[in-house]
DNA sequence: ACCCGAACCAATTTGCAACTGGTCCAGCGA
DNA sequence: TCGCTGGACCAGTTGCAAATTGGTTCGGGT
């Protein structure tokens, strides 16, 4: 294979220059380098070579770049997509899965520890109505709410912003249909007597059994999902698949470096 | 007690008038209401008594205000705990640590697992780096970049994301003197080892003991921070506050929407 | 070949103007 | 005295144009 931009005499000149450079910067704290068209002209080369030298160092990970901002010290920083409608858009049902077995057996464990007697009175009351409500909204609403309840008793306000991050991305609604095919016959049976071992491990202070009652539910939940979506559809459903479940993997972005 | 600012004559009969136009302009589907300049000017009131009839609306819910913006028929929207600013004034440095004790070894756990080659080689490359930076900066630098790099390994976009929200908030300004401090010292070179077992752990595919020596790590680190935290100010420290610690809190406005 | 200068493209930042709600004040009138 | 108005000013938001910067292409010179 072939190098389509090999380094070359005026680049190697350079790079020895803005070696020299990059350490008085760091040593003054400077994070941010001059403009490329100034730095060539400081040096004294023409800006594709300087760029040339600039490539090798952002490939040792000394500097790095962005089109518009400006050349900087140091490795990349991480960007993050803040927005949830872009998040959404980059992960999938089982990842969601995989964070939930990691976020909420920890949320149970704290509120068993941390749990006022309030709290615990919501909890029972709440197990009573997810058992009682018939229809699919409903058990979607007091299903989401007992969740929440959970993370909310847990007492750390962080942890429950992460877990309202996770179940907004989860209301996503391509996926509701979904859940409620995982969830239809004897399997919400299951889910309610799972959810009672849950509640009542929090209320009487057992926080590995809070925890692991946790774990246990939501295994049994990416079970169903699992099967949901490796099934063959049923005859009476449509053949085609709807627009949502087929555009959005094609702008699926990269995000490492 | 006494309202401050009670109903009177002119404001009761803008309020008639307002309730018209929301009535009127719901149906329309319009959702802003004009400006109050121009609603007190066709009214034919002053502002003044506009905004008293105004305020009687919002606290009934039908209206929502907002500087800058505008006024709106409807609920006030919910308020995105997705904003990390709003989400760093909640909370504070113990919780931060709590959740990175639950989410970074699982986060190590995964990467054990699910981590490429490459993955490794940048880790162990990132390792060398830590252990040779020597101003503060450069430590956060690499520090910073060491646990993100473990992060993307795992493979799991969402968690990779919870992890830059806590990252971020750990970024804080305000927290930054707070872990320089807490680093000081012999604690850096044992950083420095911890970091070192949990990378050799990760590279040697032991999904387990990754996720026990990032724990470890992250109770170090913990305990470092309540010693930091509940020690008296040494004596050569200067009595008052450092500024950082008293100023940044509320010049801080923009980063990003 | 190799390099330079110039020009252009694209992403980002910055500064400014306009607009909006929030607040205060002097003055008017019942 | 009290309520109200109009005006002025402050503060937060939005939109836009200009400036800045890295990314890219092209022609000409050495």
């Amino acid at each position: 294979m072939s190098n389509p931009d090999p380094p070359t005499d005026s680049s190697n000149f350079a790079l020895g220059q803005l070696r020299a450079l990059l350490d008085q910067s760091s040593s003054e704290g400077e994070q941010r380098l001059p403009p490329e068209r100034e730095l060539a002209a400081r040096i004294g080369i023409g800006r594709r070579a300087l760029r040339r030298a600039l490539e090798v160092l952002e490939a040792e990970g000394r500097i790095w770049r962005h089109q518009g901002k400006g050349t900087f010290l140091g490795p990349r920083p991480a960007q993050t997509p803040t927005n949830l409608e872009e998040l959404a858009k980059r992960t999938h049902p089982l990842e969601v899965m995989d964070v939930r077995l990691e976020i909420e057996p920890a949320l149970a464990r704290l509120a068993a520890m941390r749990a006022t007697n309030g709290d615990i009175e919501r909890l029972l009351h709440l197990a009573e109505k997810t058992a009682s409500s018939s229809d699919a909204d409903g058990r979607e609403l007091w299903d989401s709410a007992l969740h929440r309840t959970i993370a909310e008793a847990a007492g750390n306000s962080l942890l429950l912003a992460i877990f309202d991050m996770i179940d907004r991305i989860r209301q996503d609604a391509t996926w509701r249909l979904l859940r409620e095919r995982a969830r239809s016959g004897e399997r919400q049976q299951i889910y309610v007597e799972q959810h009672r071992r849950v509640i009542a491990a929090i209320a009487q202070r057992e926080a590995h059994a809070a925890e692991q009652a946790m774990r246990e539910h939501l295994e049994f939940v990416r079970e169903g999902l699992l099967k949901v979506m490796t099934r063959p559809l049923p005859d009476h459903v449509d053949g085609h698949l709807p627009e949502a479940l087929v555009t959005h993997s094609k702008d699926r972005i990269r995000h490492g470096t």
